[in-house]
DNA sequence: GCATATAGTCTCTTTTTGAGACTTGCTCTT
DNA sequence: AAGAGCAAGTCTCAAAAAGAGACTATATGC
């Protein structure tokens, strides 16, 4: 189903799952360094009922930094996940919202819910297997 | 679909897609923390085609380093997503393999692989877009 | 007049990651 | 027989990323 290796403009390169997975132009890697962050997918499932503001967010997900909260926020607008609108009352709010290229992530995302539930105890337990010969 | 809270041990905690996000016992992020690392689901996306050892994933991800790679390997192996096997030839050859866990979440991973191949234009031209207003 | 709220930024400390030298015993080359 | 190379890592030090939390400015409620 795949192979090892191929080639990629002349550059002998690794495949995985049948795409190159050369460092420099990997589609896969682009993507997972943004949204395998420690907080953006989970600010995206935030995201899934509708927006929010900045505030909410906070409250929402408690053990987030203020500087990673802005930073994840900036870091999902900029790929296109969310969209962020000011209004212009007094103070400012901000409101943050998915795009439709956020909303086709959560789809993924949320297989990814799922299965996270379905085998979070297996996990577990291999996890205390492992360490009991430590 | 969802509801933004809900009631864990008699805690007041936030939800996402029907799943208590309370911080310190949510499978998602448990499971999130452990495969969202930079090199974990690369790691085990280059396991799908079988076993290989230390020095082959070394070659395969010329960019990981060693560290890095026995640190991830420990990870993944801990959370029962790969085996370990040791070979008593001179030098000891190890090596690694998904275990039925681990081909479980390759199935996830092969739907992020397409997704991001399929959408990666579109995070490109935003991120260019993005970049264009600063 | 005091506390609270808005959306952040700034600085400082701690944690993670990366680069790469080093290990030990064996085989292959010259 | 000397030197190089490989196996699977560990160790140290430097660089990057993340976390904690004080601080900004304006405005409203009490």
């Amino acid at each position: 189903m795949t192979k090892l290796t191929g080639d990629l403009k002349g550059k002998r390169v690794a495949m995985v799952c049948g795409v190159p997975m050369d460092v420099e132009n990997c589609p896969v890697r682009d993507v997972m360094d943004n949204i395998g962050g420690k907080w953006n997918s989970l600010m995206i499932l935030s995201l899934a009922d509708g927006a929010l503001r900045f505030s909410q967010l906070r409250r929402l997900i408690p053990d987030i930094s203020q500087r990673m909260l802005t930073q994840t926020l900036r870091d999902l607008q900029r790929d296109g996940y969310i969209h962020r609108t000011v209004y212009p009352t007094q103070p400012p709010s901000v409101e943050y919202a998915l795009t439709d290229l956020g909303r086709s992530l959560l789809g993924l995302l949320k297989h990814f819910v799922d299965w996270s539930v379905e085998n979070h105890g297996a996990i577990r337990s291999a996890r205390e297997e492992y360490d009991a010969e430590a």
